[in-house]
DNA sequence: TATTGTTATACTCTATAACTATA
DNA sequence: TATAGTTATAGAGTATAACAATA
């Protein structure tokens, strides 16, 4: 390990970035300028933070978070995923779908049905009920949307959403 | 509980999204024309998971990870942060903060500091080492990040990370 | 032999409360 | 009285291995 040195110090070699001497209002704005800052991974992950403590917050009075909604509006959706096809889509691990989706049949919000075609597996489909009540939770995670990108125009929340789906699809 | 259905249905009231029959090749196609899959909190989660996947793979012959990585940076940025700002700007708890700087401490890549105008907190610098370590780091987060967004131009990548940090900031 | 769903289990991550030293 | 950092602990989320049924 290397000697101790002064304090609060750039330290040796190039300067990485040009700072004020030291302290100014709150952190934020100097960090805004901070390599780590323009991470495409920093700045989904904050995104993706605070947009899940604000959608689950929304959603809290329905009791669900947003991995319940995920699953349920999938077995919403008309596509019939087997529970393998959700891990798969939702970067689930299968042993995590058992428990979402246990609990979500135990509400009586979806039912597993047996694939006409593999014995093996099972079909996610919602309850008139699950319909019911994904609507409502649907109605909260679009204002959690909508009050997360308050910051961008309507053409700039379509594109954000177009060049998101290109990186993920 | 309502009584079993047929099987595989799209279950009753108004169908929420025309489908294929049944089954196709496989489900990713038929799952992205979803609604779930055009949200933006659905969107910025999996591109998290998966560009997180790639840099820990890409970070792992460093022993490192994206956050602790992410903590090395800030050191290295010249902000001098404090641990409490620290864990602000990467919505890390103080304890989490704590156990990270502790194991970059132990290997020497960082240092706490005594700040000079609050004996209560202290601020984190890199040391030579570890700014010989977040070079390498850097390297590779970056190749992350290149091969992440390879489906998008240079100029595509620039307006996402505009946008982004229009709505993270 | 490989795969789907399941169970049990362990591991990591995250959050909470209580403590100390300073402010 | 309030705040920064620390510690211990609990809870949620995630990952792994083994098993039964089916392919």
């Amino acid at each position: 390990m290397p000697p101790s040195t002064p304090a609060a110090s750039t330290a040796s070699g190039a300067a990485p970035l040009s700072v004020q001497p030291d302290r100014a209002g709150d952190a934020e704005g100097r960090f805004q300028a901070t390599p780590l800052a323009r991470e495409v991974a920093f700045l989904t992950a904050r995104a993706r933070v605070r947009g899940n403590a604000l959608a689950n917050e929304l959603l809290s009075d329905l009791d669900l978070k947003v991995r319940p909604f995920a699953v349920l509006a999938m077995a919403c959706s008309g596509t019939n995923p087997s529970q393998r096809e959700l891990g798969d889509f939702l970067d689930l691990d299968p042993s995590q779908v058992v428990t979402l989706v246990d609990r979500l049949e135990e509400r009586g919000a979806i039912r597993r049905e047996p694939d006409p075609r593999d014995r093996r597996s099972k079909i996610l489909v919602a309850t008139e009920s699950g319909q019911q009540l994904h609507a409502q939770a649907a109605e909260r995670t679009r204002k959690a949307e909508e009050q997360t990108l308050q910051a961008l125009t309507s053409a700039e929340r379509d594109q954000l959403r177009e060049l998101l789906a290109r990186v993920v699809y």
